[in-house]
DNA sequence: ATTGCTGCAAACTCTTTGCAAGTTC
DNA sequence: GAACTTGCAAAGAGTTTGCAGCAAT
């Protein structure tokens, strides 16, 4: 029933695979938004409808200990979620509260050739990410 | 006893000018790490011993409103608290919870040049920040 | 059979809110 | 004195955890 990625995403981790980890991890990979936990149990509850919001909590903690999946930083106090994934960026919609990804390996090596040269004092770099926040403009033609 | 700029800030914008206000609103001018509730609490109660928390979470959400300062967002679920600030970005030490101010008005030009010539599709941007996350390095001489 | 996972409910942390009493303008 | 702000305590959201029973290996 559960689909192939997901069920060896799982054991390559070490982790049982269960129905609740396989719908979670099915949802996470499946949506592109940044789900909140509950944004999660929603839809969820459309094939399994009495997960206990806890089991997905715990679940995805589970999933971040392992790496498979980030918390990401929002503006609100929300917690959100993410499979880990190539560098990317975030495109924050400032007019909803939707978190979009931004793949872009110019911009990368832009901002990578760029810290190269001009250094911060005393601090080793790990990650760059940037966060263009926005609104979506209607074109009309 | 409160210092003039807090007070000029606060009546400017039409707040009326209390004990508690100059000091949440001295301790985060001065504060450079983007302080969690909790961490503004506890430097008031230096001066301000028995200054209720949610007092103080009540003072935040009123500069909020008023565009004194900002949220912040962070990877953990806590809210900080920022003075509103010319154009920076942040320095998040992996290794511990610091967040540091980055000025870099060169790195802002390249990132706006950027994305002047490369357009992100029906997406009119407003602000872009960028996140550096790595750890502090002790440079022996 | 063993080890690990889930369901449930209680507990916790951070934040918000209602209201009476106190302050500021 | 009118309007606003604080202190307090209770309530609310979101998240974590303990434990007994159940499922996966």
């Amino acid at each position: 029933m559960a689909n192939k990625t997901v069920i060896k995403i799982l054991t390559e981790n070490g982790l049982k695979v269960t129905p609740q980890r396989t719908a979670v991890l099915e949802v996470i990979l499946g949506l592109d938004n940044h789900p909140t936990a509950e944004n999660i149990a929603e839809y969820l509850r459309l094939n399994f409808p009495h997960i206990p919001i806890g089991t997905v909590y715990r679940i995805l903690e589970t999933f971040i200990s392992k790496g498979i999946i980030k918390r990401v930083n929002t503006k609100d106090d929300i917690i959100r979620f993410d499979p880990v994934k190539e560098n990317h960026h975030h495109l924050y919609h400032s007019d909803s509260e939707r978190i979009q990804d931004l793949y872009d390996d110019e911009l990368n090596k832009l901002l990578e050739n760029y810290f190269k040269k001009k250094k911060i004092p005393d601090f080793s770099i790990e990650e760059i990410k940037v966060q263009v926040t926005g609104k979506y403009i209607n074109n009309k033609k």
